[in-house]
DNA sequence: CCGATATTCAACTACTCAATTGATTAGTTG
DNA sequence: CAACTAATCAATTGAGTAGTTGAATATCGG
């Protein structure tokens, strides 16, 4: 084989992978599987997608070894086939936020009062959960709090939130997390607790950031 | 704005620069400006591609804010924007060749002897270098080298390391290095070294990751 | 100002891709 | 086995993209 032959075809491998990131729509679906394993029904709700369209896009992130799927009775089940995946697509995100002042503007002015909700780091919440001094609630859908969760977290999916207030003390803190940077739940969340007098943050970032950066991961016994 | 429109506007936004580099040509393309900056003639010569096709990759690249360009003369200098673009085009080469066997197998076949050429890792040559017992030669061309080399690395590009063997100590073990991990230029200089009885061996990566991973860079001065 | 050169632009062709639609497969339940 | 469901497949549409060609622009040396 000569080098030029070797050269394009070894590029048009990596384009292979590249190209299966390249979609908004597959973006999308790839912060979803971060989350935990998925059926094809529910990421098609999720990202408001139609069913074969979204089986296609998981084809294609199949065909470039991305995610993995298993079949059980009717449902095929897909997830990221290594953490990794989503640390390229993190990896896109935060150069897309540093390169494209469109994305920095759209963050900013949807999920306002960014800084007013006190971003809590990762450490620090961390270390208040070791000390016993933290009341975290987990705001995504209870499917993705039961593929995996920060140790300790309540489980209050966003639409129960103000049904379950009373579960949550008056007087401490409360910590909100989510999907990720740019979930707007935990800013919901965290919006609702002030107005109804309590004290309340969010993590910044969500889960798949946490458990990337090699931290503590609580599951649930599930049903697999 | 509501969240479907922000959600859609988002991720249209990041698949933007997902989109930027998914084409095997661009990918290419960034593998070469990590060497340093470069004018177009220059690349489309390496990439082996018309002006005019790579001077629209580029500005698509530009379209992303990936690449910056600089005009002096006649010629139009373009380099990347910042670091982490190779940053992410090496998470992608790194992902891929985990996924994709097709990867794998080119790279082994095709650079073949890969473990026999005995790579060495960045660390052990640093130490070399600091014991002032390396003969380190950079056998990219000229102008990568002046752009950023490691230090006291000796340019010797691969075209004229036959008639200049004789710079080179006899006895005491060559190590070359050349673009990146899929660089075929370092591997053929071993190999011709060792075929005239010197010893011989490869870094692991190249230049660009070497510089990547924090370790000092000259620089030769150039006529800017 | 002329000719040469590097780059970009504009227009076009061939191709690839996203999404829709309707049909099909595989598995489950009554 | 029939009715139902989740998922995939096949075929089609329209939109977008890569690459070529030839013209336009900008800059330089004489």
């Amino acid at each position: 084989m000569k080098h030029r032959e070797f050269k394009d075809r070894l590029y048009e491998e990596l384009g292979r992978v590249a190209r299966a990131i390249d979609s908004p729509r597959r973006l999308e679906l790839i912060d979803l599987l971060a989350q935990g394993e998925r059926s094809v029904e529910d990421l098609a709700a999720e990202a408001m997608l139609s069913m074969a369209n979204t089986s296609q896009h998981l084809q294609v992130l199949r065909g470039a070894r991305l995610v993995e799927a298993r079949k059980e009775g009717l449902r095929v089940y897909y997830r990221l086939a290594q953490a990794e995946v989503h640390g390229v697509a993190r990896a896109v995100r935060g150069l897309a936020q540093a390169r494209l002042a469109e994305v920095d503007h759209l963050v900013q002015t949807h999920l306002e009062s960014r800084d007013e909700l006190e971003p809590l780091p990762r450490e620090e919440l961390l270390r208040r959960i070791r000390g016993g001094r933290a009341v975290v609630i987990d705001v995504r859908p209870r499917e993705e709090y039961r593929a995996g969760h920060i140790p300790g977290a309540l489980s209050i999916p966003l639409g129960e939130l103000d049904k379950r207030l009373s579960e949550l003390p008056a007087r401490k803190e409360i910590v909100a997390y989510c999907r990720g940077p740019y979930c707007v739940m935990a800013y919901e969340a965290v919006a609702r607790l002030r107005a109804r007098g309590r004290r309340a943050r969010r993590l910044t970032d969500g889960f798949p950031e946490w458990r990337a950066s090699g931290l503590p991961v609580q599951t649930s016994a599930q049903p697999r």
